[in-house]
RNA sequence: GGGGCGAUAGCUCAGCUGGCAGAGCGCCGCACUCGCAUUGCGGAGGUCGAGAGUUCGAGUCUCUUUCGCUCCA
């Protein structure tokens, strides 16, 4: 049975029970920042189990694609470990409970797919006698079922929040896999033979701060089996990668190393690694990560980075970027943003093939000279990691290859103290969780009277205070658009607002005051600052027309990839392989502003998801499913999912200018835009520079490129004059040349111009008329420099000159070898201080004085 | 969000403790050659990312800042 076959039969299997089947939601989890991924079926109904919305349907049942990056290093070492794969779930809102969970879950093992009921075993939670009696019931022997604690068969969202026991089906590979204890038995740390397959969490109680539980009114079901885990059991095949979501990519990368799969257990590992994170990579781009440094987008390039190297390994011939097409047709009928960008996902992780070349060729550089020394310090192996991005793994090969032992463990306490200040650092980010929803009534009003329901400190911050209202005006930082900010007041009292922000389905309002000034059930006014909100509104209804006029300028490939409003300006990314040609700007922006001065009016409604897609309006990827949606439309020519706000006619905005178009990641590019006050500052901003360059440069505005090349190359040939002259001057100038003769060599003293700054260029002109046996000193206003002829260096240094020159004539300087410079000298003192230098000279080449104490002639300066 | 590294000629980079801005490749010209390749000689090409500071003097030291690379959260 194919595991296109089970994952049907799956959802066939709950909708014929009265399950609403829905869509896989994106592996990008809406509007929770604390998760980077989708990692369990339930994450898109989390504000259903957290009571912070109403579900649409009392039962529901997914197949969801799952991201999970906590064993990465793992994956590819055992059979078992993915990072992508496919999650089955139903789950009941308040609807069935255990009662009809668990006999659901042994029928759809046994019956739909036939496993055999002797290899299947439970395990409950210690506490959960009812469990017990039900799985009984349902016709497991007592004996298969087993008890464990917390740690296998309790289930929290968190610390606080809603939770429960929850029972696990285990499947029994058979005695031959086992590790032979007499405890041996499902949850075994010591042997694989049992293999977990279905969770079933029973979501019992809500747990308070203080972890007192109290019972939920409507008690509901949350669980998830991996479809490739099933496919292997249902299969019989030990290891997830001889099943056929993986076989197919298996067999590609053999192909493309030239070594079958399954001949040397090291290579059968990079095959492992290439086959998932092949899948796990072009999911992961097709819900619109990007590679990046931070966040999401870095773990996406760890995993492509783990894949290269393990390609590398195989051979020159191994892509990661090859695989891309055979995910798509893998996975593609079932979700088709894989099938549809697969051209493009392919591109992005060929360019991060290339840059990681870069990074290759870079880390070898420097790893190959500490390698022909031959020994490598944990702190070179960490340098390459962490500084060049080298792998770690791929520096301790090349190591080996050369009898280089290296210190791993030394390597790996070197992360170690990374890794904790990094946290250390953003530890201090700590939210306070409030359960009750706040109403924003912000769309129509901008002002709100209503009553805090929650205020918490704010950590290392005395003089702030979170504070939760029942309804509010403030627009929360949410879908790119920046938070509002404005006042509470209260008894004659006022409070700044300087910061909004969703927290689940509650509003976070952070306020410049002491969290002891306001508590619960206090009345305040609220007020949202409407000149700020305007402006926002202008940006934000600009980047709508900005969107719908690079799409049309574009095509429709041109897919908005985030966003931010401000009220000064925004910035709009989007999917596109290329910089923008001046003229496709001009023509945006043309369309952009032909539309701001058609007036269009702003319309809302609120529609059905699947009935908003359907009319034609624009879907980003953050989207819940089965909820009504609010659809911004102007006219009929823009039309975008949006919870944001907007401006009423377009007109309103004024005018809207593109300031730039850059590259912020493999093929996104970001555009700036300033709309209203802000455009119209930037223009006139503009307008000033132009009129002051104008009248400069006695130009008029249109000539000013022509002026300006006129003028550089002007300039470029007086420089040249200059030079020459200076050459001219330097060579034949010996009025301004005072000349001394020392023991036959020539010292020569020369004035130029106060301004002169390459005084060195005169003193080689002076050595040349001196046959290599010379010294030149040259004063330039109050600056000085000193060569001297190269034969003679060793015995006259320029430094001990200089210092000569300066005792007498001040200032400071200093040189090394045949050259020196100087500068803050007395002009006045010029002549006394090169006849000092003379005696100096005079001095040194004296032949040193004979060992006779006779000698008249001290050695004393 | 925190850390490391980097930015110098069109490209890849060197520039040691502050003291004349360089190399290789590429480009242009000349010579050699029937011609090409090669070789030799010559030449053009630089706001040393930006801004402050220290200093007689900063590509070099300090601070700020922008951008890039990279590791960690």
């Amino acid at each position: 049975m194919t595991s296109a076959d089970i994952r049907q039969r799956f959802l066939n299997f709950f909708k014929e029970r009265d399950h609403k089947v829905l869509p896989s939601s994106s592996l990008i989890p809406f509007g929770d920042p604390t998760t980077l991924f989708t990692i369990a079926g339930m994450v898109q109904f989390k504000p259903y189990f957290l009571g912070q919305a109403k579900p649409p349907y009392p039962r529901t049942t997914t197949c969801q694609k799952v991201f999970r990056s906590v064993d990465i290093d793992i994956v590819g070492h055992d059979g078992h470990h993915l990072t992508f794969f496919e999650m089955l779930g139903n789950f009941s809102f308040g609807d069935y409970f255990k009662e009809k969970a668990i006999p659901y879950a042994w029928e759809f093992l046994t019956n739909e797919l036939n496993l055999e009921k002797e290899r299947l075993w439970a395990g409950i939670h210690n506490d959960d006698d009812e469990s017990f009696e039900i799985w009984k019931k349902t016709g497991v022997p007592p004996e298969r079922i087993r008890r464990f604690g917390d740690e296998y068969n309790f289930w929290a969202a968190g610390p606080t929040g809603p939770c429960g026991p929850d029972s696990e089906i285990h499947y029994d590979w058979g005695e031959q896999y086992s590790c032979g204890r007499p405890d041996c038995g499902p949850n075994c740390e010591h042997c694989d033979r049992f293999l977990e397959v279905w969770n079933l969490v029973f979501i019992t109680w809500n747990r308070d701060q203080s972890g007192v539980r109290t019972p939920l009114p409507k008690k509901g079901i949350d669980t998830g089996m991996s479809l490739e885990r099933l496919t292997s059991v249902v299969n019989q095949k030990r290891s997830l990668f001889d099943t056929d979501p993986f076989e197919p990519l298996i067999q590609h990368f053999a192909e493309e190393a030239g070594k079958p799969y399954g001949s040397n257990p090291e290579t059968d590992v990079s095959y492992r690694v290439l086959a998932d994170h092949a899948r796990g990579t072009a999911m992961l781009l097709a819900d619109g990560v990007v590679p990046a440094n931070d966040g999401r987008g870095y773990v996406l390039r760890r995993v492509i980075r783990r894949a290269m190297v393990h390609a590398r390994r195989l051979g020159p011939a191994v892509h990661l970027s090859s695989g891309v097409p055979i995910v798509a047709r893998l996975l593609g009928s079932v979700y088709a943003e894989v099938r549809n960008q697969v051209d493009r996902i392919a591109d992005v992780v060929r360019s991060e093939e290339e840059r990681f070349g870069v990074a290759l060729r870079q880390g070898l550089e420097r790893l190959q000279p500490l390698l022909e020394r031959g020994t490598l310090n944990p702190q070179d192996v960490f340098y390459l990691h962490d500084t060049l991005g080298f792998p770690i793994e791929l520096t301790a090969e090349l190591a080996k290859e050369r009898g280089i032992e290296v210190d791993l463990e030394a390597v790996a306490a070197l992360m170690q103290t990374q890794r904790d200040r990094s946290r250390t650092a953003t530890s201090s980010f700590t939210a306070p969780l409030a359960g009750r929803a706040s109403r924003f009534v912000g769309y129509d009003r901008l002002e709100a009277d209503t009553a805090v329901t929650d205020v918490f400190p704010v950590a290392g911050e005395a003089e702030l205070a979170d504070v939760f209202l029942e309804e509010t005006p403030f627009y929360a930082e949410r879908g790119g658009q920046t938070a509002d900010s404005g006042w509470l007041s209260w008894n004659g009292t006022q409070a700044r607002v300087i910061d909004v922000q969703p927290q689940g389905e509650a509003i976070r309002q952070r306020v410049e005051i002491r969290p002891d000034e306001l508590k619960p059930g206090d009345r305040v006014h609220a007020a949202v600052d409407q000149a700020r909100r305007q402006a926002i509104a202008r940006h934000h209804s600009a980047t709508h027309l900005l969107h719908r006029a690079l799409r049309d300028v574009l095509g429709e490939a041109a897919v908005q990839a985030g966003s931010s409003v401000q009220p000064d300006y925004a910035t709009f990314d989007f999917r596109f392989p290329r910089a923008l040609t001046p003229e496709e700007i001009d023509r945006v922006s043309a369309l952009q502003n032909e539309k701001i001065r058609a007036d269009l009016v702003r319309r809302v409604e609120e529609l059905p998801l699947d009935q908003a897609i359907a009319t034609g309006a624009v879907a980003l990827f953050d989207e819940k499913y089965g909820e009504r949606v609010r659809v911004v439309s102007f006219g009929d020519w823009a039309r975008e999912l949006c919870g944001g706000t907007h401006v009423e006619r377009s007109g309103e905005i004024g005018v809207a200018l593109i300031s730039s178009d850059r590259s912020i990641g493999a093929g996104v590019r970001r555009i700036e835009m300033h709309a209203g006050a802000a455009a119209e500052r930037a223009i006139r901003n503009d307008e000033r520079v132009l009129r002051e360059l104008g009248d400069a440069l006695r130009a008029a505005p249109p000539e000013l490129p022509a002026r300006v090349a006129a003028l550089q190359a002007e300039v470029k040939r007086l420089e040249k004059d200059a030079a020459n002259l200076r050459q001219r001057l330097a060579a034949g100038g010996s009025a301004q040349l005072e000349e001394a003769d020392v023991n036959g060599v020539r010292l020569m003293l020369q004035r130029v111009d106060p301004d002169e700054k390459d005084l060195l260029v005169f003193a080689d002109q002076a050595l040349n008329r001196a046959n290599g046996n010379g010294v030149a000193i040259v004063i330039g206003g109050r600056n000085f420099a000193v060569k001297v002829a190269s034969p003679l260096a060793e015995r006259l240094p320029a430094n001990d000159l200089i210092q000569a020159f300066r005792q007498v004539a001040g200032g400071k300087g200093g040189g090394r070898g045949p050259v020196g410079q100087g500068g803050g000298i007395d002009p006045n003192r010029i002549d006394d201080a090169f006849k000092s230098v003379q005696d100096y000279v005079r001095k040194q080449l004296k032949p040193p004085p004979r060992p006779s104490p006779a000698s008249g002639e001290g050695g004393n300066q």
